[in-house]
DNA sequence: ATAAACTTTCAATAATTACTGAAAGTTTAA
DNA sequence: TTAAACTTTCAGTAATTATTGAAAGTTTAT
């Protein structure tokens, strides 16, 4: 497999990938590009490399920068704007975490709370109602909070506390 | 807030939740309908309180009996077929970890070492990919690990052992 | 001020994904 | 063995989501 090949492999992977920490194609195939590029790319080149319209990146690049993943970067001497990712792999997780749990977590957190809070009227359904929905806000919360608090940690926590717990 | 209001309001939120476990709409919805109903329910059950048709149901009660999450029941003295979730929380996240780390993530971690491990050619731009998908490898690889070990410990491993780790 | 260089917006369209309903298939009771 | 009760399949259609491209908007240089 030689570099052409691998790099197309790993966009096309990455980009499918996204539905995964809930982003779509392009947004994920860009900042595929952008992780392994050495230097910033410009709309132009990003349009160019995987083939996407200039307002399909442009929307895109927008959403990346809104997830703060991504960064307009200024290149002396040019007057088109340029654009990195972050690079560091720890960090990237940090900032998808804590995005989702803004996002998508807390919200649902929220109706779990209300609706396990309806009051009982002492029918069966109405006691499982509230059993069931209360478990499921005690998880979620609890699984939330887990994973802020790891992706906090500024130092490698992954590799040091944590997986020594499971041996 | 009534049983009729909160039950919908619970139904509707997991169902749109889906995508974030990585199902669809109607799937999580029947889920969230078995999770909450005090009996097993039967197709007809579940097509009448959802509005969806018979083939829409059947194929996703078979999708979430492909997961795992759901079984059929034998319902004494009736002939057709009656269906029940999973009721544990932790079991729940448990069998839903272990799929997703089995369909998505696995396959993944197999690219990423594919890519990063194409030969040197003293360029620039090949050492980054090599750099950043073994960067984003070690990151998959020790998160799916992790997540494994986590939901494999019977006990109730989240608010007693790790949670102190970052009080 | 103006025009070139560049970016954003958004209505139209394409691609993808989900859903329906009826026909085909299966199981059970008599 | 047959027919009623039930489930599955799948081609067609509907709903949703992503993408284009051109017009409108913005910035910069002169």
């Amino acid at each position: 497999m030689d570099y052409l090949e691998a790099k197309n492999k790993f966009i096309s992977t990455w980009g499918s990938l996204g539905s995964l920490w809930g982003i779509n194609k392009a947004m994920a195939q860009i900042q595929a590009l952008l992780f392994i590029s050495t230097k910033p790319l410009s709309m132009e080149e990003i349009m160019e490399e995987l083939k996407i319209s200039r307002g399909n990146t442009s929307m895109n690049l927008r959403q990346l920068m809104d997830w703060g993943i991504v960064t307009k970067t200024l290149v002396a001497g040019e007057r088109k704007e340029f654009f990195t990712t972050e690079k560091d792999v720890q960090e990237l997780a940090r900032i998808v975490a804590k995005e989702r749990s803004r996002r998508e977590i807390k919200p649902v957190i929220k109706i779990l709370n209300e609706v396990s809070s309806i009051k009982k009227d002492g029918s069966e359904k109405t006691k499982e109602l509230i059993k069931q929905t209360r478990a499921l806000h005690e998880l979620t919360e609890t699984m939330d909070s887990m994973i802020n608090k790891l992706v906090d940690q500024k130092q490698n926590w992954i590799t040091k506390s944590v997986l020594k717990l499971f041996k």
